[in-house]
RNA sequence: GCCGCGUUGGUCAAGGGGUUAAGACGCCUCCCUUUCACGGAGGAAUCACGGGUUCGAUUCCCGUACGUGGUACCA
């Protein structure tokens, strides 16, 4: 019936998402939206030991609040589930039985210890990493090499096996990869990977195939570590019949480590002060909270806009992006080959960029929560005020409290040392009269208060610019925040007059 | 070791036989601002190396180096 495009994400659900998940899930969004076509998530939970309880709703989590919803999913159904591998177990069966069936596979009889056995009395220096492959296969314990009588025995008496693709010799199998263009591996090179486990669920190599078949998918996006092994599945589409229906693949490049080299991880991230996965994950087993992307301060928009600069751009010089230019611009040709280098500073910036084209009105309710964590709970007209004053030195959202918190408490400490330097009597008698008389304001704005003060200031022959620091220290605690009296004016004459005699005394 | 993939400033990157090799982040200087930031104006900094092909290579080809991924009954 239709060609219509489909792609997956199908993520094994065991821990955080990490950046270069997003990024593939994004890129699976974007192409599908661009092609009127559907994003499929898949949960690949076939590795029983690696389970971990709450990881598949978390990714649910993650995708929901970077807005990149799959249309068919574990949660949501479809057309074509279950989406769950783990629950369509017995289909794979089928299909490596009818792999050995047609001789591209065959039964493996042997245990992990005989094949310990075998690497460690193969391995030289020369050759570090002995594989089960067309050199070894007949030296092993298989249905190539037992006896068909045997073979029927151990079947019979229900021994453990594997099933194992057997890898032909002497081809070159190759394909076209829509990022990096024709590749070819030798199939002498691959070993004969397990395609069904002894505890009968599939590896990932049967499973991806299978699934993406079943599953009509169109076009396979996948991150580069997968390359090495796409022969086999390659060759598997041809086994099985499919070839016509292979999707098109594309093996997306790597998000690196900023500093050094490889591939960046959650370790990294903990080193270097930035986070890795997209929400904050916390294992269930050891404990252990990773932070996220969201818990840092950043917003959805930019955490997207951000990914999707990381290794592609549409050959202009535009770089903020909303979803639906995403949608509209984006094409798989434009995607890097290279890695590319996660900086921390530049995503910052980007989200700058997005909190700087909020308004007050939009922000309130995505900053408040980083107020509320400082046990302070402001009313809306005073938070948006405090925003509409600071927003454009905060480049996550937990920098206004960084930026603001001058404007609900008192600072815990102030930054003497800056003042001391300059300080004198006549300061010191300027700022207590000026305290003093605060009460006489009668209107409390800051054109009033500044006039008021420049008024004192030039009646006690001071300079205005001796004194501007030194309040700036005493209302907010250091040299930043906005215009001092426009503070002053928001916290009020009573908290004013407590900040300077508190000074003073320290003074 | 072997195999795959990659390589334009510190980072993200445009470009692709002839260009002053864009732009952004970061950094530095200056302006604005009696703080910080925003904004504005400048600045330093790049085609990994060696051979070809060519009148001419950053661009095409071949090597080398380096990096990275894989080499599991993990994905």
């Amino acid at each position: 019936m239709s060609n219509k495009v489909r792609v997956r994400f199908a993520p094994s659900p065991t821990g955080g998402l990490h950046l270069g998940g997003v990024r593939t899930v994004l890129y699976n969004y974007l192409f599908a939206r661009h092609n009127d076509g559907d994003f499929v998530l898949r949960i690949e939970d076939t590795d029983q030991n690696r389970y971990v309880a709450g990881a598949e709703q978390y990714i649910y989590d993650c995708l929901e609040w970077c807005g990149l919803t799959p249309d068919e999913s574990p949660l949501k159904g479809g057309p074509y589930g279950p989406y769950r591998q783990s629950e369509r177990r017995e289909l794979y069966r089928k299909y490596a039985e009818q792999l050995v069936g047609d001789g591209y596979a065959y039964y493996a009889f042997d245990t992990p210890e005989d094949l310990e056995q075998m690497r460690t009395n193969l391995r030289t220096d020369a050759n570090p990493n002995p594989q089960y492959d067309g050199k070894t296969r007949m030296d092993m314990r298989n249905s190539l090499t037992l006896p068909e009588a045997e073979v029927r025995e151990l079947l019979d008496k229900g021994a453990p096996y594997v099933i194992r693709i057997k890898m032909p010799a002497g081809e070159t199998i190759s394909f076209t990869d829509m990022i990096r263009g024709e590749i070819s591996n030798e199939s002498d090179l691959v070993d004969d990977k397990v395609l069904l486990k002894a505890d009968g669920m599939p590896t990932y190599h049967l499973a991806v195939v299978v699934d993406d078949y079943l599953m009509k998918i169109t076009h396979a996006f996948r991150g580069e570590e997968w390359l090495p092994s796409a022969p086999v599945h390659i060759l598997l589409w041809r086994y099985l019949g499919w070839e016509d229906n292979m999707p098109q693949w594309a093996h997306l490049p790597l998000i690196l480590k900023p500093d050094g080299h490889g591939k960046l991880s959650k370790r990294d991230g903990q080193r270097l002060g930035f986070p890795v996965f997209a929400m904050q994950w916390k294992d269930p087993a050891s404990g252990e909270v990773l932070d996220g992307f969201k818990e840092h301060g950043f917003l959805p928009e930019a955490f997207v806009n951000i990914l999707a600069m990381l290794g592609w751009n549409n050959g202009t010089e535009q770089e903020l992006f909303s979803l639906a230019e995403l949608v509209e611009e984006f094409s798989m040709d434009r995607v890097h080959k290279g890695g590319a280098k996660f900086d921390f500073d530049k995503a910052k910036w980007f989200n700058q960029q997005y909190i700087l084209q909020k308004s007050e009105e939009e922000l309130l309710p995505l900053v408040r929560p980083f107020i509320l964590q400082h046990d302070v709970y402001p009313d809306d007209e005073y938070l948006k005020k405090v925003i509409s004053l600071i927003k454009e030195r905060c480049h996550l959202l937990t920098d206004f409290w960084a930026q603001g918190h001058f404007f609900f408490a008192a600072p815990d400490n102030i930054d003497i040392e800056s003042v001391k330097g300059k300080w004198n009597e006549q300061k010191q008698q300027f700022f207590s009269s000026w305290a003093q008389q605060l009460g006489s304001i009668t209107q409390w704005t800051a054109p009033m208060l500044e006039d008021n003060f420049n008024q004192l200031a030039t009646d006690a022959g001071l300079k205005k610019g001796e004194l501007m620091l030194p309040l700036r220290i005493m209302l907010v605690g250091g040299k930043y925040g906005p215009g001092v009296f426009d503070i002053a004016e928001m916290i009020g004459k009573e908290d004013v007059g407590k900040r300077i005699e508190r000074a003073l005394a320290q003074l």
